[in-house]
RNA sequence: GGGCUCAUAGCUCAGUUGGUUAGAGCAUCGCCUUGAUAAGGCGGGGGUCGGUGGUUCGAGUCCACCUGGGCCCA
């Protein structure tokens, strides 16, 4: 017959489901946002309060979303979802980062399998295919996320309207007469004729000839030399010996005078066994010692050119090889060109495009001519160079050796570092790297430490170099004679801008300088010249630098500067750091008010994540993708989001199966709270059947205050963007508060009062009340089981057309905070910890198993304050301990807190509430339940 | 090699201006329940705070050095 109690019971139904199933369930959620216009929606309901602007940094468009992008997304979306609840205005125009090498480079590797040489309007075209095909996967992918956005305004750095103000920021930059020419060493592959990066390097094996040279002393300043001697270097370029310019040595380390057969050598001292063996000197002896930052300054000659060479220091200087003494040609190699800047040494690179010495009137003609291009294991530069050595008595010793080379990857030829005509920026012109440094101070950044990161990276940054030899991008405004002299004026720029902005960028790269010269006024000293229109294009950052421009600029709805930029902390030296620059030239200011960053995604044992990820390939050959949709497909989007929340994102980010375990469980838990409370609220109408604050019962109020205690503190949390203090709050208010206290206890209360029992209400009223709380509270970060909850609570079904996301942050009266019966209710449960252990103590003897089976008896002294309680609690200390009774016993002699016991109840167990009761009713019959129940069935 | 940064139970996090036996949730183990049931309750075990050395009456909490990790440079 108990079956039929059971019946009589108000047991919890819902439809909201146990499991979210969240993979294959959230689609259809995000078709219903789309189809009901959510963004809009919240934009609408705000549409009255200020507005606040996060920045959208672009990601870059050149493959699936990564983990890490997806952790960006996500906290920028969560901090949306709160910012709107809070009221304000949200307009959030997402990116695209379109331009750059690695795009031009893997649509160069496809065209080159077929084949053609393409000009650089066709590879052009194709990365723009490229990136828009990346632009419509990863837009779907973030929407997949949850992500809500404007996406029908979305920014891309290759519109021709972006592209337009990219070239109006240059055009500043030249404005301001901060743009200049100067050579810098890039790596130049020969047989193709063309500029490399550094991702378009291999290393490879690669046999060199490794030669020591003299260059004897011939100005020794005021260091005391035992006599005359010669500086030793080695090298394994001897071709690059004709544009030596200096000779670098370590300031920290000691250099010897090593003596042979009356010559005399300096090398440094770590290195000098080394060399005698290596040259063969045997028998060499060791002189004089002199610090490194001693010999600053000291000149020798070069050994086939009349020209000085002198002792400069330079840090990178190792004893891993050689002598310690690092020939320094700065127009062939990016070390030497910066002791070379440093120094104010000609960058001198004698090499036209084929790789062939010049006849420049200082290069020996003996050389002239010869190519430093390999073929067969021959390097005619080389070899003539070898030979002038040889000839001058310079050449100390000669051995191949087998090295790590960058080769083309194209040509797979040996490539070489040569210097070539750039455009820089002066950073100082105007003390603007000194006002940059200043505008750093007023912005607010999180965490605090990114204030120092960047002033490191304005102070060290060398003049900018912002000219590159590549296709994929904007081009410099620039033109040149038949004489190779430049021309760049920022009217000029400014109205190629506009050209730009109507034509495309393509526009530059299919017409001749007349046509693209056509209509625009020159300056003075252009007219009447033969011009050529430059091939260089602008470095990448210029582009998503100008986006605060780009973007707020030219929207009403949107303010600059920016109130937020949220990236990861590698943009300290990128994005922050490029948009600054560009919003001082153009602007005086800094683009946003606050910068937040967060780290980077790594395994759990603390490792990169590419790295641990190859190690596992090699080991199980089935490594997991680490994109967003594989880890969507498997975990579902609120988990991913949980996770996000759940680290502290300003440090390093851990990822694993365990992690992942670990989140999944805490949202089960978290749903299933959600679900407890939906499920007992289905014969509820807040309407109808709302018990007001006052009346409701002790533990009710008791339960509201730790709502408002958990409220406030998720909500300082919130404010200070600390998510995952947020996750530890809401797990302790979802396991702790609610369901192993306030859930548990009331569920004799929901299943077997009478349905409209003032009791029974008083609970659902403030089921309903914390449900609405906890819900919204969870609102920002799982924006898709919220949603679903709110739907299931309020209209009971899967979809509603309000959504959770157009509620306001919650909002609860004072009264909640502290009240008096809450207090109380504080202290009693407290006795539970102690109940329970002498609960467990009987469970474990097998003499109950449920606590109802159990009776307690506390013995207290009534001047004791707990005690008191105790008393003047009587009536409520059964449902709290959820035993079947608790019985006060007072004695005046008793000391110190209440004791406790507990002991199984004598009573009979009513076959309806489970409870074990004095009596039961008719103990005659099987209909025999206890009074208690006999009212409440009259009253289903 | 340089700049910035991180290091608290198996996991993820708290630990206020240095002060009683270092906390939480999860996981784990044992028990109970079967009226939140691919759920729920109770209890137990588990860190000496990356290491070393200092300052102090007293340090996870301040200082120095070391080790390991990350980002950015070189």
């Amino acid at each position: 017959m108990a079956q039929n109690y059971k019946d009589t019971l108000n047991l919890p139904k819902t439809d909201f489901p146990m499991r979210g199933n969240l993979a294959k369930r959230e689609p259809a959620r995000v078709a219903h946002w789309e189809k009901m216009g959510l963004y809009e929606k919240i934009q609408e309901k705000n549409s009255g309060g200020d507005s606040y602007v996060l920045h959208d940094g672009p990601p870059f468009t050149n493959g699936n979303v990564h983990i890490g992008t997806a952790l960006n997304k996500i906290l920028k979306d969560a901090i949306l979802h709160y910012k709107a609840m809070n009221g304000w205005r949200t307009p959030y125009v997402p990116g695209w980062d379109c331009h750059g090498l690695p795009i031009e480079h893997k649509v160069s590797q496809e065209l080159q399998k077929s084949g053609e040489l393409k000009t650089p309007a066709e590879i052009r075209k194709a990365c723009q295919e490229f990136s828009n095909h990346f632009i419509e996967v990863q837009r779907g992918q973030f929407q997949r996320l949850g992500v809500l956005a404007d996406w029908k305004r979305e920014y891309k750095t290759m519109n021709p309207s972006y592209e337009a103000e990219i070239l109006r920021t240059f055009a500043a930059f030249v404005e301001k007469g901060m743009v200049y020419r100067g050579k810098k060493p890039v790596y130049w592959s020969i047989p193709c004729k063309t500029a490399l990066a550094e991702a378009e390097i291999e290393y490879k094996d690669h046999v060199s000839p490794s030669i020591w040279v003299k260059f004897p002393v011939t100005e020794t300043g005021d260091t005391p030399f035992d006599g005359p001697l010669s500086v030793v270097i080695w090298t394994t370029t001897p071709w690059t010996l004709p544009s030596n310019m200096a000779i670098a040595l370590h300031p920290g380390l000691l250099y010897v005078e090593v003596s042979h057969e009356g010559q005399n050598y300096l090398v440094a001292e770590a290195l000098s066994k080394q060399f005698v063996e290596d040259c063969d000197l045997d028998g060499a002896t060791f002189g004089k010692m002199h610090k490194g930052d001693s010999l600053e300054g000291i000149e020798t000659r070069h050994p086939f050119i009349d020209r000085p060479s002198s002792i400069v220091l330079a840090d990178y200087v190792t004893t891993e090889s050689g002598t310690g003494c690092v020939h320094t040609a700065p127009g062939h190699g990016l070390e030497d060109y910066l002791t070379g800047v440093k120094y104010k040494l000609d960058i001198y690179c004698p090499l036209d495009d084929q790789g062939r010495y010049v006849d420049d009137g200082r290069m020996p003609s003996d050389l002239v001519g010869l190519t430093v291009l390999e073929t067969k294991g021959h390097c005619p530069a080389n070899e003539g160079v070898l030979t002038m050595l040889a000839h001058c008595g310079a050449l100390l010793k000669k051995k191949f050796i087998a090295h790590q080379y960058p080769h083309c990857w194209r040509s797979k030829t040996p490539v070489v570092f040569r210097a070539m005509d750039q455009w820089f920026v002066s950073l100082d012109k105007d003390d603007m790297r000194e006002k940059t440094l200043a505008e750093i101070d007023k912005v607010d950044w999180v965490p605090k430490w990114g204030e120092k990161r960047i002033r490191g990276a304005v102070q060290s940054r060398p003049d900018w170099c912002i000219s590159r030899q590549r296709s994929w991008g904007v081009p410099i405004p620039a033109f040149y004679d038949e004489n190779g002299e430049s021309y760049l004026d920022s009217g000029v720029a400014r109205a190629l801008a506009d050209k730009i902005e109507r034509f495309g960028t393509n526009y530059w790269f299919e017409n001749d300088a007349a046509e693209l010269l056509n209509g625009i006024e020159l300056p003075e000293s252009w007219k009447g010249k033969t011009l050529q229109p430059g091939k260089d294009t602008l470095d990448v950052w210029i582009d998503s630098g100008s986006s605060h421009l780009a973007v707020l600029k030219n929207d009403e709805d949107l303010h600059w500067p920016a109130d937020l930029y949220l990236e990861g902390s590698d943009q300290h030296r990128g994005w922050f750091q490029s948009s600054l620059w560009t919003a001082m030239v153009v602007e005086g200011q800094a683009p946003y008010r606050q910068i937040i960053t967060h780290g980077f995604i790594i395994s759990q044992d603390g490792n990169k994540i590419s790295k641990s990820q190859e190690d596992a390939k090699k080991k199980s050959g089935k490594a997991k993708p680490n994109t967003s949709d594989f880890l969507v497909s498997r975990f579902g989007a609120d988990i991913l989001r949980l996770w996000v929340c759940s680290q502290d994102y300003r440090n390093d980010i851990p990822i694993s199966e365990e992690i992942f375990g670990h989140v999944a469980q805490a949202y089960r838990s978290i749903r299933n709270t959600l679900r407890f409370q939906i499920s007992n609220l289905f014969d509820f109408d807040p309407e109808q059947n709302s018990v007001p604050f006052e009346n409701l019962t002790v533990l009710d109020k008791w339960a509201l205050h730790k709502t408002a205690e958990f409220l406030a503190e998720i909500t300082d949390s919130y404010n200070n963007y600390e998510f995952q203090r947020v996750y530890q709050s809401v797990n302790r208010f979802v396991a702790v508060t609610l369901s192993a206290v306030y859930h548990d206890i009331l569920k004799d209360r929901l299943y077997t009062l009478g349905t409209d029992s003032s009791k029974r209400r008083s609970a659902q009223t403030t089921l309903h009340l914390i449900f609405d709380i906890l819900n919204r509270s969870l609102a920002p970060i799982l924006v898709f089981t919220t949603d679903e909850a709110h739907a299931f609570a309020r209209h009971n079904e899967e979809f509603a057309e309000d959504s959770i996301h157009q509620y306001p942050w919650p909002q609860i009266p004072e009264s909640w905070h502290n009240n008096e019966d809450a207090l109380s209710m504080e202290k009693l449960l407290e006795v539970r910890g102690e109940l329970n252990n002498l609960l467990e103590a009987l469970r474990k003897e097998k003499i109950i198993g449920q606590s109802l089976e159990a009776e307690v008896i506390i013995t207290g002294n009534e001047e004791e304050n707990l005690y008191q309680k105790l008393i003047s609690f009587k009536a409520d200390l059964s449902e709290l301990f959820i035993v079947s009774e608790v019985i006060l016993k007072t004695n005046p002699d008793h000391r110190g807190s209440p004791m406790i016991e507990t002991i199984k109840s004598d009573g009979n167990r009513c076959p309806r509430c489970w409870r074990h009761v004095p009596e039961i009713s008719d103990t005659a019959t099987e209909e025999s339940i206890c009074s208690r129940c006999q009212v409440a069935i009259k009253h289903i």
